[in-house]
DNA sequence: CTCCCCATAGAACGATCGTTCTCGCACTGC
DNA sequence: GCAGTGCGAGAACGATCGTTCTATGGGGAG
């Protein structure tokens, strides 16, 4: 992992991310992105050989930027239980922001059809990384069977971002907030 | 509300509900809506002004039949609180059945942009009437606070189906049917 | 300066998109 | 028999899709 991009992958990428994000995977053209990015379109085909193959490179970036996100914005605390719910924040901050449409792994999984497509694996990748990132968060707590609990966040944490694209507010992050603190509240530490 | 619908309106929304579900709106085209209906064309423009509208039709259907299916699964408990848990039973039932893609209302909205957009709105709706359903069940347990309590369920639901879609497998369910299991064991009953 | 490579702008390719039109066949009421 | 109508099959429309090609213009190495 040494790289940064070159400038023009970077503008292919932002353009490309931010197009799909907002609009869907198939109903973005190669023309928005190269309209957006200023990028020819031969250059594109140069770094990339397929649009397909740029739009995994754009989730890609957006898993490793969102993953940094999301654990820096969870990182105030030093506190485990209120680290981990501190997660719940950073969700309500993020569903109030300017141009929020859902999880981009969940909805790009929803528009591709087949589960063996190179896209999917990427959605695949980024929930178990968050999966790994929030047990790492439930270990610290000192909690009986972390691992177990971190599912159940990971539930919570997709429950609140899917009823955030649906009704466009936050009481998905209030509620699995919820239920989170009362988790912390009855659940026994480990021997 | 009348209405059965004419034998060539029923092709048209089978085929339609089941290509889009599968494989995504956008890439859903109307040669595929035609072919596997075995409908004409110039009859799908008689019935329904424009693709958008056909498949709008298809959802609200689908909403209706989702809902009748998830209410039957739901029933087969006389003690409420049963009945809550059973949820997560038909959740895993399908989840791990043939053809399964996560929620269609959640994958279009977030294949559509615009949260304007009349699809969307079915979303919304499709999600409201899940909620006030899950409303119901909560309301017959005794517990305090059973709307705050159903929110909660909701996001258990939607991170569940959401899991099940990336993953591929029922773990969530297993995950969100234990978080259920805490609540009701947790929650005191009302006055 | 010349040669070469990369970049942009944009035309052009075949394919497919959503939509409309034409045709032919089967059926109905008179 | 015969005009009228509904439907399936499929051609055809312009637009747009992803992709490739040509033409043009710097910028660095020799």
């Amino acid at each position: 992992m040494p790289c940064d991009f070159l400038p023009a992958q970077r503008a292919l990428l932002d353009a490309t991310e931010h197009l799909i994000y907002t609009g869907g995977i198939h109903a973005t053209g190669v023309d928005a992105i190269v309209r957006k990015s200023g990028i020819a379109r031969k250059t594109l085909y140069r770094h990339y050989p397929t649009k397909e193959a740029l739009v995994e490179a754009a989730l890609r970036r957006r898993d490793d930027r969102w993953m940094a996100w999301f654990i820096a914005a969870t990182s105030g605390y030093t506190d485990p239980r209120a680290r981990l719910l501190s997660c719940f924040d950073a969700l309500r901050e993020w569903f109030a922001s300017d141009g929020f449409h859902g999880c981009a792994f969940l909805n790009a999984a929803g528009e591709i059809g087949p589960a063996t497509h190179p896209i999917r694996a990427v959605s695949r990748l980024h929930k178990r990384r968050l999966f790994e990132y929030v047990c790492t968060l439930t270990r610290e707590t000192g909690l009986a069977q972390p691992d177990e609990i971190a599912e159940e966040f990971l539930v919570l944490i997709d429950g609140a971002i899917s009823l955030a694209l649906v009704f466009g507010d936050t009481h998905g992050a209030d509620a699995a907030a919820r239920s989170a603190q009362r988790l912390l509240r009855h659940i026994p530490v480990s021997s």
